[in-house]
RNA sequence: GUGGGCGUAGCUCAGUUGGCAGAGUGCAGGAUUGUGAUUCCUGUUGUCGCGGGUUCGACCCCCGUCGCUCACCCCA
């Protein structure tokens, strides 16, 4: 057992029992997007190493220590995409979506990260991105955050999930709060952990949102990023906040919130839970003006934000919100030697009649027994039985599996509309 | 990268101060020569994660290793 080839550490398969969740999942949320008239782009899932680095952040965790990168035959370094926005943007660059234009984007598919596995967490893991281009305003903030309010609602977590909201300013305003706080933290430096110290040099600003409770204090005196903000960036804020209490989003001030990417601005938030131990954020996303002109040298517009599928299916699962679908509907049990092809044949007139109705076709053969109880075990509402009595009388024998119907034997018509009036 | 817990049948898990490896479930067959889900009977599944050591003897003790898991870090 242990010489069978095993995947890879953190990368999972969703089995067929998995499946149809996903499926709802990913249902709700083309419902949703669609009906705030966004469109879905497709990205590679390999870009050129380079890419990250200069949008993520070169001293970032991500790039610095988790990225899966390595060497084309021609010697061009490329990277398995840890996170989507970097792509999102080259495309709509090289394909002249931007700038001086607006879009509302989305995009779904596997994001990679050589971290340590746990509960939430994953080498690889599907996310759902939203991105929108070329809109400075705060109502567009708003939307993407009524966007997830909405899917929140139709998903049945409303009440499961928290969202937290702060504005990092631009990126010359949080450097020199980020200067203040350097200096403010290296004068208490011996209060801080081991952590905090490695921190000063690398992400000050984390530094802040430390779970360490004897930092508490030093933290609670510390310079408030929001003080720093310049007139414009508070006003923004202040609109944003204004939009979501008269739309009737509930939100939290966190004047911690400090997103992991350099590339933000603006506004931050964060959609967190208390029900999935210590990866509680199941949405995040921000503004990012300044990455568009770091990226291509014109200044523009951006927003968006990302969800990880992993969690919010770990939270879904505790739930009963969804309706699943059935694989099967109608199992066709065949036996005997002369009712074999003829069970084959109506199949195929049943699938012709009713295009998609799951009709599933016993194969693997075996008494009758055991093939009600495949039929039994397929969840399928009906077996249609085909067998040597029913080709000699030339009838098609239908019995119920989920209610005490009994019975019938039908001409192949007659079998044809009682299934069309139940599936049609 | 650091630390804790756990690896026994397809799945969920017992097990013994070191002495023949178990149950439930699933699967197959039968009771019911053509009828599932309930009931009863019978059968079936193992390199006890892997490698080494101690021992007359190791699933059990020791060392190493791999995997899973949770937490730190970081993040969706």
């Amino acid at each position: 057992m242990a010489k069978t080839i095993q995947a890879i550490r953190g990368m999972h398969d969703v089995l067929p029992e998995q499946t149809p969740l996903w499926q709802a999942v990913e249902a709700t949320i083309r419902e949703v997007l669609s009906a705030y008239g966004y469109s879905e782009i497709r990205l590679p899932i390999v870009e050129k190493t380079e890419l990250f680095k200069r949008s993520i952040g070169e001293v970032t965790d991500i790039v610095e220590k988790e990225m899966y990168t390595f060497d084309d035959r021609n010697g061009e370094s490329l990277t398995l995409r840890p996170e989507g926005t970097a792509g999102c943007l080259r495309a709509s660059l090289e394909h002249g979506l931007l700038p001086n234009q607006s879009h509302r984007l989305w995009y779904y598919g596997p994001m990679y990260r050589h971290e340590r596995p746990q509960k939430g967490r994953y080498r690889q893991f599907i996310q759902l991105g939203v991105e929108t281009y070329g809109m400075p305003g705060p109502e567009i903030d708003a939307e993407l955050l009524l966007i997830m309010e909405r899917l929140w609602q139709k998903l049945g977590l409303r009440a499961h999930v928290r969202l937290e909201l702060n504005s990092l300013g631009t990126l010359a305003e949080r450097a020199v709060y980020r200067e203040q706080l350097v200096t403010y933290f290296e004068t208490h430096s011996q209060q801080l952990d081991d952590d905090s110290k490695r921190r000063l040099h690398t992400n000050p600003l984390r530094i802040l949102d430390s779970k360490n409770p004897a930092l508490t204090e030093v933290i609670a005196n510390a310079p408030v990023l929001f003080d720093y903000l310049g007139e414009d960036s508070k006003a923004h804020f202040t609109a944003v906040t204004d939009l979501l209490t008269h739309l009737g989003i509930a939100y939290q001030i966190n004047p911690r919130l400090v997103r992991g990417l350099d590339y933000y601005s603006k506004t931050v938030f964060e959609w967190v839970t208390e029900q999935l131990g210590a990866q509680g954020t199941v949405c995040a996303g921000g503004r990012y003006d300044g990455l568009i002109e770091q990226l291509s040298g014109k200044t523009g517009h951006a927003i968006g934000f990302a969800m990880g599928m992993e969690r919010l299916l770990a939270l879904l699962e505790n739930q009963n919100t969804l309706a699943l679908a059935k694989p099967v509907q109608v199992y066709l049990v065949r036996v005997g030697e002369q009712a074999q092809r003829p069970g084959l044949y109506f199949a195929e007139r049943l699938r012709d009649a009713i295009p998609h109705l799951k009709l599933q076709v016993n194969m693997e053969g075996g008494s009758f027994k055991s093939q009600f109880k495949k039929a039994d075990k397929s969840g399928a509402d009906y077996a249609i039985i085909v067998g040597d009595d029913e080709v000699a009388q030339g009838v098609i024998s239908i019995k119920s599996l989920r209610d005490e119907q009994g019975q019938r034997a039908l001409t192949d018509a007659e079998a044809i509309r009682f299934f069309q009036q139940l599936y049609l």
